[in-house]
DNA sequence: GACTAATACGACCAAATTGGTCGTATTATA
DNA sequence: TATAATACGACCAATTTGGTCGTATTAGTC
């Protein structure tokens, strides 16, 4: 259906709260508890950050993770695609190659056209954008 | 992963054979065979996408299906929410309300339009520009 | 009017993906 | 040195998705 995965989703709500809450360190189990996720299960999803470079974290008592860049410096694609993987919007294309009909499959190319528009958007949205929660500014400068 | 289903996939490939192959009725066995489907599912995908109006479908020998419109005004968007359902970006909100962290999920709101934004880009695609297999003129408007 | 070739559709199974947990190692701070 | 945190892989459970089967229905053709 096209949907982010819920990984994403708590990566977003994770960044989104390191963004907004200071730039001091916040441990895995304190953000969970405020949105009342499983804290290992972000725990995981905060790590992949890390390994991503999106954030930084510091082992020890009174250690956590924080972000790495200024908020305006990172993508809503960064975020997603540290957990779920590349952005690849066709099921055709699996990371090791191709589909069965790959030499058939009309729709490939016009696919992955549509792909990079999409991952267009999301590379112009910043995580500063999403933290300002009312309304105005459209996100993202499309024909309307 | 953000991707879409292969019934989308299928019914693109579907509904991009019917724009290429003339105004007579294809059946779905026909379609299947030439691009190695499962007759049957592809057959459950044409019945969705006559459902939706976006073919038709005529019974009987030497029926199948044809495009309800010309492929310049079916969008890749129809097709697909025709077999997969409405887009919804967000894990967080299914057809049936919102999940269980809707009242501390901040992301909720700047996700929609993300999810907007792609809806559009979708939207602007139509099937026509879908068969035009060259890679002239980008698809979508966005600022390159 | 009977035969046949097609769609229509729901029930159902299988496979893949995803969500989530557990245990343990490691690291650094107090 | 004790403790509070990250790191990570193995693993299970639940959901979603892909795909099949059987049967009803519709309409064209001989």
């Amino acid at each position: 259906m096209l949907k982010l995965s819920k990984k994403a989703d708590y990566a977003l709500i994770a960044v989104r709260h390191l963004a907004t809450h200071g730039v001091q360190s916040h441990s895995a189990a304190d953000i969970a508890e405020v949105y009342g996720i499983s804290p290992q299960l972000l725990a995981k999803v905060l790590q992949r950050l890390a390994k991503h470079g999106v954030v930084t974290a510091r082992h020890g008592s009174s250690g956590g993770y924080q972000l790495a860049r200024p908020p305006k410096d990172i993508s809503a694609l960064e975020v997603i695609s540290a957990v779920d993987g590349p952005m690849m919007i066709t099921s055709c294309v699996t990371s090791h190659g191709a589909c069965d009909q790959s030499n058939t499959c009309t729709v490939r190319e016009p696919l992955r056209k549509v792909n990079e528009s999409i991952v267009q958007v999301l590379r112009a949205v910043s995580i500063s954008q999403m933290t300002e929660d009312s309304a105005e500014a459209e996100l993202v400068g499309l024909p309307s």
